[in-house]
DNA sequence: GTTGTGACTACCA
DNA sequence: ATGGTAGCCACAA
């Protein structure tokens, strides 16, 4: 059995492989970082990352293609932000995953 | 041991 | 397209 850190661990080393301009869904995060099943654990560890990591937190969005947080709130626009400055266009919370999805 | 919760998903009406 | 639902898994009460 793996530890919450390693699990941890593992989420943060393939959200590290993740380049700029490009997103993943929680679910595919998980599976890149050998954990099938563990979308909802990739979400909670996001939201344990200290405010000032330089891990790209921002490329990772749900499934619908939509960003996973409260609209309107700092976090929500914080993300909106870095994904536009990436050359990611985020349309009425909406993302193209066909167009932006990461695929190794 | 059980219950409820969440930055999730896939499926189905 | 849209809303409900049932799985999903670790974690905190």
């Amino acid at each position: 059995m793996k530890s919450s850190d390693e699990l941890r661990h593992a989420i943060w080393q393939a959200l590290a492989a993740v380049p700029a301009g490009k997103v993943v869904t929680y679910g595919q995060l998980a599976e890149l970082a050998g954990l099938r099943g563990y979308a909802r654990y990739v979400g909670s560890s996001l939201k344990q990352l200290p405010k000032d990591t330089t891990l790209p937190w921002f490329r990772v969005i749900n499934a619908k293609g939509q960003i996973s947080l409260p609209l309107g709130s700092d976090s929500y626009e914080r993300q909106r932000q870095h994904l536009l400055n990436e050359g990611i266009t985020v349309k009425h919370n909406r993302i193209n995953l066909k167009a932006y999805r990461w695929q190794p």
